[in-house]
RNA sequence: GGGCGUGUAGCUCAGAGGUAGAGCAGCGGACUUUUAAUCCGUUGGCCGAAGGUUCGAUCCCUUCCACGCUCACCA
């Protein structure tokens, strides 16, 4: 039956035929005071729990209520077979013209298509090729779907469509929504672990009047009302710190970070961050805890240590290795060996005993070429899960020193599968120190660096009244979901990743 | 931002300087236990956008847009 009723209305600049086809159909059913959206139709069983309980609900000829939506559908003259497709799985139905209502028939064959969700209530056998399903004693189209699914056995392969419509992705590709479930499974167990060793969750403000925490390019936006603009923040720290201050002595927060700069597949301008921060400690004690945890949340979500990321294997099972900056230096690069590396020799000093092995990109204080030799030829073989420790404190401003080395931070970072994975430090905590480090951050803003810290005077005024010694962590968790689920990309392991606008 | 690549029907993809193809979906028909059901018939396209070259461009060239990979920046 061909159904043109000129009633729908397009909408959208892509309707098509089908489209309009079908919003034919569901002006034919209200026409025929029939609710192609129903407010309230409630199911007995899910797919999973009728599948569990199949014997006894066959056996009992039990009436069953199920929903979900139209995935497959094979019409066999008067009888058709349709799979419907709930969160937990797809339950096949069978509807046959001679058992159903003649209106719930009519509704099915006239009026139904892939797509709707619909409901069936009927009793539970197994056809004769043994597949379980339901005999349909009445059928319910309960929401009208009138834009066509992708290909049923190709699915939805363009990423684009995929990010952009991360809806048609969850329907037509399993495995998405199982990635997103292990993401909330793995983020709770982080938070039940935390709760359980007295750590308070808090919730600090996205947005800043000074930008601080860490060193990338905010985005800015604009409060009318006050005529002040505002920052969304790079990090939670120095909010985090102050609650240090005022007496909260594990405290810890999971919340999006918002950085203005370049995107990729380790990147997402809006990215998930736990910060935690412990009284008393140092940073070998947030290493420990770190790890702890990380491995923790690997058995309790997943129920093992050892995980693929692409052709690497790699187990949080063992102890992570603590290698100092200068050491992975020696250890990784090829050549390096003997190098007697220091971040107080003069940058021509460094340069010479570099050259054996390395050329840096570019010419600046000792302490940055080595960086950059670090982050080209160490941090890609950083595969298996490795503590650098004794970061430059040129490049740590919001970190204490090492008591006998002014230049070197008592900080780590945490390296798995060549990314950064967490980072962490002891927490510089005088306020003189500080007010210098901000200073000097502020002069190189002046100079044209976009990513110095800002001057955060309360800060400053917080850390006089004393902060306790204390040691901090920053674990990236769609960076730890990635690693843990397999995922190429970071926009694999958010739902709606940013995307310019399609339109 | 740079480099490389992609963009053709709702989806997955072919194609070629001469005016558009397949499979699935859709539509019409047959079929009361199917499994990518099958069988017969059939409708869908501003070939990402705009310019240019050409008798003729979806194909060649230029610019733009979106996306992917990658480098840079960064977590």
């Amino acid at each position: 039956m061909n159904i043109f009723i000129d009633g729908g209305t397009a909408m959208l600049r892509d309707h098509n035929e089908i489209i309009r086809n079908r919003y034919a159909k569901a002006d034919a059913l209200r026409a025929e005071r029939i609710n192609p959206y129903v407010n309230r139709w409630l199911p007995t069983h899910s797919s999973q729990q009728i599948r569990a309980c199949q014997e006894q609900l066959a056996a009992d000829k039990t009436r069953v209520r199920f929903a979900g939506r139209i995935v497959g559908m094979r019409h066999m003259g008067k009888a058709s077979f349709i799979h419907l497709k709930d969160e937990k799985g797809r339950l096949q139905a069978y509807l046959k013209k001679d058992i159903l209502p003649e209106a719930d028939y009519k509704v099915f064959k006239e009026y139904s298509d892939l797509g709707d969700i619909a409901g069936v209530e009927g009793e539970v056998f197994v056809t004769r090729t043994g597949e379980l399903t339901i005999q349909a004693l009445s059928y319910t189209l309960l929401s009208k779907s009138v834009r066509p699914l992708p290909e049923k056995w190709h699915g939805l392969r363009d990423v684009e469509t995929r990010f952009r419509q991360r809806y048609v992705d969850l329907i037509v590709n399993d495995g998405v929504r199982e990635t997103f479930v292990l993401r909330s499974r793995l983020v709770s167990s982080m938070r039940n672990y935390l709760a359980g060793r007295g750590y308070l969750e808090v919730e600090t403000p996205m947005m800043h009047t000074v930008c601080g925490g860490a060193t990338a390019r905010p985005f800015k936006t604009h409060h009318n009302a006050l005529n002040m603009d505002l920052f969304l923040r790079i990090a939670p720290e120095l909010y985090l710190k102050r609650l240090m201050v005022g007496g909260i002595e594990k405290i810890f927060e999971i919340n999006r970070n918002f950085r203005n700069e370049g995107i990729s597949t380790k990147h997402n301008p809006e990215f998930t961050m736990l910060e935690l921060y412990t009284a008393y400690w140092d940073y070998r004690d947030t290493m420990a805890l770190t790890e702890y945890m990380i491995r923790h949340i690997a058995r309790e979500s997943f129920g093992r240590t050892e995980f693929e990321f692409g052709d690497i294997r790699f187990d949080l099972g063992p102890a992570f290795p603590r290698v100092t900056y200068l050491d992975a230096i020696r250890r990784w690069v090829p050549g390096a060996a003997d190098a007697d590396l220091r971040w107080d020799d003069p940058p021509e000093t460094t340069l010479e005993k570099m050259r054996p092995f390395h050329t840096p990109e570019f010419r600046g204080p000792s302490y940055q070429m080595i960086i950059d030799l670090f982050e080209h030829r160490v941090e890609p073989q950083l595969i298996f899960p490795v503590y650098i420790t004794e970061f430059p404190k040129a490049v740590s401003p919001l970190a204490k020193s090492k008591p006998d080395e002014p230049l070197v931070a008592e900080r780590f970072e945490l390296f798995i599968c060549g990314m950064e994975i967490a980072n962490g430090y002891s927490e510089l905590n005088d306020p003189r120190e500080q007010y210098e480090c901000f200073r000097q951050q502020v002069e190189a803003k002046a100079r044209g660096d976009d990513e110095a810290h800002d001057m955060d005077e309360d800060y400053i005024r917080a850390l006089e009244y004393g902060m306790p010694p204390a040691s901090g962590l920053g674990v990236g968790i769609d960076r730890v979901t990635m690693i843990l689920t397999n995922s190429p990309s970071i926009r694999d392991v958010i739902l709606f990743p940013l995307m310019k606008p399609e339109w």
